[in-house]
DNA sequence: ATAGCCTTGAGA
DNA sequence: TCTCAAGGCTAT
C-alpha cells in the first residue's frame, strides 16, 4: 500500500525524503545535518518574523530558528548528538528505531492485508480517489482473502458510552495488547524533558535559547526553559496514533468481513465508521486521562455528551496540522484523501470541509505543537458551564489550571510571539462553531437514515440532543 | 551554511 | 560479517 510509504517517507521537519533514523526519528539527510550542525557548533538563530515560519523543502534554509524549532518539535533528541564526536557504533536508541521499524511493518502488513480503501458511492463521490496506488482501485474495504490478523479480532458488539466508561477494557477486549510503547515521534521529546527534569545535573548539550522568566520552580535556576510539568502530564496522557490507526484498521477489516464480499460500504458509511471508532479512542483516551478519572462516571458522561463532537473535529484537526500536505486531508486510518473529493458530496459537507480547512491553516501558521493540542483538548473536556454537573467547582479548576500552564507554556516556548496564546484561544470558537455545524450534518445523514446504526456516534448524537 | 555522499565502528 | 546511524568531507 503506497500511502503507508508516503508517509514513512517523508521527513516531518521539511517533507523531503527520508534517508534513514537520524537523532531519535526518521529524517532526510539535510534535517539530519542541519540539526547536527546546530548541537555541535551551539548555534543560535533568531527569526526576522514572529517564529511561525512554514519549513518545507524550498524554504526550510530561509530561516533556521524555525526549522530548529521544528526539529525538536517532531521529537529530535538532542542527546543524541555525540559530545565526544566518535564515529560509528550504536547508541542507546538502537532498540527503539528497531522496536519502530517493527510497529511500522506490523502496521504495514495488516494494512496491506486488509487492502482497504474508501469505495466511491454514487450518491457521494463517484470518483473518490486517495493517493494509493490502487489502479481505480477503490474496491470497497475487504479483502477476498482473510487476513489472519483478523481472526483474533472478537465480534463487535453495540457500543455505549456508559459500558465504555465503566468497563476497564478497551472497546477490543484482548485484541492487541502493547507489551511496550512504540515510538512515536511527539513521546520522545517529552520523554526526554522528563529525564532531564528528573536528573537535571546531566544537562543536554544544547540549551533552548531562551530562558523562562516565569516563577515556575523548574524554572528559576540555570536550567533552560521546559515546559511547565502540568503540560508535560497532559502530554503523556495522549494515545499513539499508530495504536489508534491500527485499531481502527482491524476493525474495519472485521467489520467488512462480516458484512461479506457483496454487501460493500458507501464512503459515507465508512467515514461514520471511522469517526465511531475515533470516537471510541477519545474516549478511552479521556478514561486515562488525569483529572477525568478522578471524576464520578455520571459527570464524565456529561462532559463527553457535551464535547465529544468537538473533540472529534479537533482530533482531524490535529491529524491535518502535523501532516502538512496542502489540499489533502489525512484520515485516522492513514489514508490520504484529496479534498475536493469530499466537496462532491454537496454543499454542506464542503462547507464544513472548507471551514476546517481554513482552521488548519490558522493553527499551521501558529505553528500549534502537540504540547498546544493538549491542553487544547482539556480545554475542551473541562467545560465548567456544562449543566448540573455534581462537581463543577473541580471541572473550572482543572480548566484554569490548563489554561494558565498553557499561557505559561506559549510565553516559555516561543517568547517572542507574546500573543500566541490569545491567538490560539482565539480558535476555540471556531472548532466550536465547526462541531456544531458537524452535528447538524450528521443528525441529517441520521434522520435520512444513512448512518449506520449501532453507532457511538449516533448515542452521542441524541444524548447531546437530548440535553439542549 | 547547506546537503549529498563518504567513513567509521558497536552491536546483532 | 553485516547493518546502519553516528560524524566527516566537500562542491555548491
Amino acid at each position: 500500500m503506497e500511502f503507508s510509504h508516503e508517509l514513512e517517507d517523508l521527513c516531518p521537519v521539511c517533507g523531503d525524503k527520508v534517508s534513514g533514523y537520524h537523532y531519535g526519528l526518521l529524517t532526510c539527510e539535510s534535517c539530519k545535518g542541519f540539526f547536527k550542525r546546530t548541537v555541535q557548533n551551539n548555534k543560535r538563530y533568531t527569526c526576522a518574523e514572529n517564529q511561525t515560519c512554514r519549513i518545507d523543502k524550498t524554504q526550510r534554509k530561509r530561516c533556521p530558528f524555525c526549522r530548529f524549532q521544528k526539529c525538536l518539535n517532531v521529537g529530535m533528541r538532542l542527546e543524541a548528538v555525540r559530545a565526544d564526536r566518535m564515529r560509528g557504533g550504536r547508541n542507546k536508541f538502537g532498540p527503539m528505531y528497531k522496536q519502530d521499524r517493527a510497529l511500522k511493518q506490523q502496521q504495514k502488513a495488516l494494512i496491506h492485508v486488509s487492502n482497504f480503501k474508501l469505495e466511491p458511492s454514487p450518491s457521494l463521490a463517484p470518483s473518490l480517489q486517495t493517493k494509493s496506488s490502487f489502479p481505480g482501485g477503490l474496491s470497497g474495504l475487504l479483502p477476498p482473502l482473510t487476513p489472519p490478523d483478523c481472526d483474533c479480532v472478537p465480534p463487535y458488539c453495540p457500543p455505549s458510552l456508559g459500558v465504555a466508561l465503566q468497563s476497564h477494557d478497551s472497546p477490543f477486549p484482548g485484541q492487541y495488547q502493547y507489551t511496550a510503547a512504540p515510538f512515536p515521534s511527539r513521546s520522545i521529546k517529552s520523554e526526554y524533558l522528563d529525564q532531564y527534569l528528573i536528573s537535571p545535573d546531566s544537562p543536554p548539550e544544547y540549551s533552548y535559547p531562551q530562558g523562562c522568566l516565569l516563577g515556575s520552580p523548574q524554572t528559576s535556576s540555570l536550567l533552560p526553559a521546559l515546559p511547565p510539568q502540568l503540560v508535560l502530564n497532559l502530554l503523556r496522557c495522549e494515545p499513539d496514533e499508530a495504536q489508534v490507526r491500527l485499531k481502527v484498521a482491524t476493525y474495519l477489516c472485521q467489520e467488512q468481513k462480516s458484512r461479506g464480499k457483496q454487501e460493500k460500504l458507501s464512503s459515507f458509511r465508512l467515514l461514520c465508521l471511522i469517526a465511531d471508532q475515533t470516537l471510541f479512542s477519545i474516549v478511552d483516551w479521556a478514561r486515562s486521562c488525569i483529572f477525568f478519572r478522578e471524576l464520578q462516571v455520571g459527570d464524565q458522561m456529561k462532559l463527553l455528551h457535551n464535547c465529544w463532537s468537538e473533540l472529534l473535529v479537533l482530533d482531524h484537526i490535529c491529524r491535518q496540522v502535523h501532516h502538512g500536505k496542502e489540499g489533502i486531508v489525512l484520515l485516522v486510518t492513514g489514508e490520504e484523501v484529496d479534498v475536493p473529493i469530499f466537496c462532491q458530496a454537496g454543499p454542506p459537507l464542503i462547507s464544513l470541509v472548507q471551514r476546517t480547512q481554513e482552521l488548519v491553516e490558522r493553527l499551521q501558521g501558529l505553528q500549534m505543537d502537540r504540547k498546544e493540542m493538549a491542553c487544547f483538548k482539556f480545554l475542551i473536556l473541562f467545560n465548567p458551564s456544562v449543566k448540573l454537573l455534581e462537581n463543577q467547582a473541580f471541572v473550572e479548576s482543572v480548566q484554569e489550571q490548563v489554561s494558565s500552564a498553557l499561557m505559561e507554556y506559549t510565553l516559555c516556548a516561543y517568547p517572542q510571539s507574546v500573543d500566541l496564546y490569545s491567538q490560539l484561544l482565539l480558535c476555540l470558537p471556531e472548532l466550536h462553531t465547526l462541531s456544531t455545524q458537524a452535528d447538524d450534518y450528521l443528525l441529517h445523514k441520521h434522520l435520512s437514515g444513512e448512518v449506520p446504526c449501532n453507532n457511538l456516534l449516533v448515542e452521542m448524537l441524541h444524548a447531546k440532543r437530548a440535553t439542549v
